[in-house]
DNA sequence: AGGTTTTTGATGTACGTTAATCAAAATTCA
DNA sequence: TGAATTTTGATTAACGTACATCAAAAACCT
């Protein structure tokens, strides 16, 4: 009725409590009979770990480090923000979390920061690494060290494909680019017009992938409205306000618009300062103070939003599935984009 | 460096370890002033209890029993299916789910079955429970009852207002009926037209309340979208395939339907046979194999959807912590509603 | 067969907490 | 002041696992 222990499995497998112990910790020196044995007796009864009571009795702290861009834009200040956070509650779960930020952009800068970690004292090694990761080789290298080192890895809210990385906790922003193309469409249904893009994302892989996805659905579902080439914005929002202001003025047949990245404060001005009739519909990214009142104030239509509370959260459980050599589901890390309108705002 | 424990509380206390195991589990005979000396060293060093040693120690079983309505819709059935994969994993957590299911809409039945659970032999007698409610005086009167029990009650999926429950664990659905509107008179811009409501819900209050927030924004934002009397589908789907082909033949400016119940199917039927021109926006609830499909096929335009093995894990969660008497945010427990279009279908 | 090596068993301590027992000290009351 | 009572301390054994040590047994060599 109650969970097995180690001692039913050693009387059912007729062994003594030290070989069980051996068995389940990968120790040598038991027969391959033996182990079997031990094995079958573990399925026979459905036997797991008590892991809360191992790693008490290993005095086990989850050592993770996480190495973030520095201050780049809001949506990292606020990534930032949340792992301190989660830090203080992590330590409830024997869970000890550093912190140390890059320069962004910088492949070189993430991939010295990386290796620092492996190469530190013993004891201050990390046993797994959270990464915002920047796409380059340098980085793809330094983390397939860390793996080679024992160091589990997962990138966050950007990936490092064809690497070594263990997971990736993220959202699929080419998903996220094709449903606001499906939102955006079906906003501005029945009529001609064009779309404009706003660019210039946190990280050119999101602004690439969101674009794509952008693209694909505009292009099959929704030939009749043409996006135009993307209005770098840099993520800036005074560099946004101008360009886009500019746009809304030489095109009036701006029928929707997709801001795929930051500066939306500078989106809104340039909606509210050129007020174009029938007003654009507007489908950005993130919610923030300025993206809340945006939709408030009936500027935005819908808002596409990762929590990222939810993704760290998240890094930090498969982390420790990880490190634990526990099995973690495969969809797990796959963080879902919500979606945002001023009707569901949370 | 590392986390305090009791042995460095009572150091600081100046008490013996008996003593601080007393203050910290309430046990009695402890002065005042004493009591406070060590609540003033657990508060000097940070303590916290480590609550999975705690657990260990006592050998805690959280006994969790879930009253489910009787299959009485696919919603349900799914709901139950994902309890019992839950109550699997969940042994890992040390945490023993038992169920049972009552007639759906009789609150005499289901008061009946948490009186039991409340008279039950005290080893069979749960900590906490988790309840579909229905709405009635009963049933407000057993889950007080249960209070007065010590045992924790949450409501889930549909909640029991101005009753004694711990907590609800489910969506806002008038914050889903006001998303719906938000969504569907965005994709019926710049058309007059009427709105048809597919009702029935599988739950009185669900129902009623995602109609009241569908319409308060329709009537609000969009005036020009005429909401007509709902159709009453019983969740049934022939019921439902029948009475939106008639009113789809009498009613050609139909321009938009919006489905806050179950029969999906007969629903995505009716729309195929009768295929008005130019087919109608469709909003609808909960992301089954049938609105799957229908979303594929570009039948459906959305579908608002809770997730049910979040809402099972969150209220399981919850229950523990409030079992355990810790601290839990006030704002976990209301799950987001979330939307899907063929574009971000998992 | 004897010796060597490998495999297994027995035992104890630890992790941080709960919980019980019994003795010692402090406090209250007559 | 002495007895009764309340409060505190000291000690011990769990919970399920990890890990170390030493001895015993079994298997492997020549």
């Amino acid at each position: 009725m109650l969970r097995p222990t180690v001692h039913d499995v050693a009387r059912v497998a007729n062994v003594s409590l030290s070989t069980v112990d051996r068995v389940l910790n990968g120790r040598d020196g038991v027969r391959a009979a033996t182990r079997e044995r031990v094995r079958a007796a573990m399925r026979e009864l459905g036997y797991e770990r008590d892991i809360m009571a191992a790693n008490l009795s290993r005095k086990r702290v989850y050592k993770v480090h996480f190495t973030l861009p520095e201050g780049s834009n809001s949506f990292m200040r606020n990534l930032a923000e949340e792992v301190r956070a989660q830090a203080r509650e992590a330590a409830r779960d024997r869970t000890r979390i550093s912190i140390s930020t890059v320069p962004p952009f910088d492949g070189r800068a993430l991939a010295a920061d990386l290796r620092r970690l492996r190469d530190a004292a013993p004891e201050a090694v990390p046993d797994g690494v959270v990464v915002v990761a920047t796409d380059a080789a340098e980085v793809r290298q330094a983390v397939s060290e860390l793996r080679g080192a024992g160091i589990e890895v997962i990138t966050l809210v950007s990936d490092l494909p064809a690497s070594a990385r263990s997971r990736f906790v993220g959202i699929d922003n080419v998903s996220a680019g094709r449903t606001a193309a499906g939102l955006l469409g079906r906003f501005c249904r029945g009529q001609k017009g064009r779309i404009a893009i706003v660019a210039g994302s946190m990280l050119l892989r999101d602004h690439v992938e969101r674009r794509l996805g952008f693209e694909q659905v505009m292009h099959a579902e929704f030939a009749h409205l043409a996006p135009m080439p993307p209005i770098e914005g840099r993520d800036a929002a005074d560099e946004v306000e101008r360009r886009v202001s500019e746009a809304l003025e030489a095109r009036p047949d701006i029928t929707g618009i997709y801001s795929l990245g930051g500066g939306n404060g500078g989106l809104q001005r340039a909606l509210l300062r050129v007020s174009p009739t029938p007003r654009p519909m507007v489908v950005a990214h993130e919610l923030t103070e300025q993206s809340r009142h945006a939709l408030q104030d009936g500027v935005f239509d819908a808002v596409l939003h990762q929590d990222i509370g939810h993704e760290v959260r998240s890094a930090l459980d498969i982390l420790r599935a990880l490190i634990d050599a526990t099995p973690v589901e495969a969809g797990r890390g796959l963080i879902r984009t919500e979606i945002f309108l001023r009707d569901n705002l949370p």
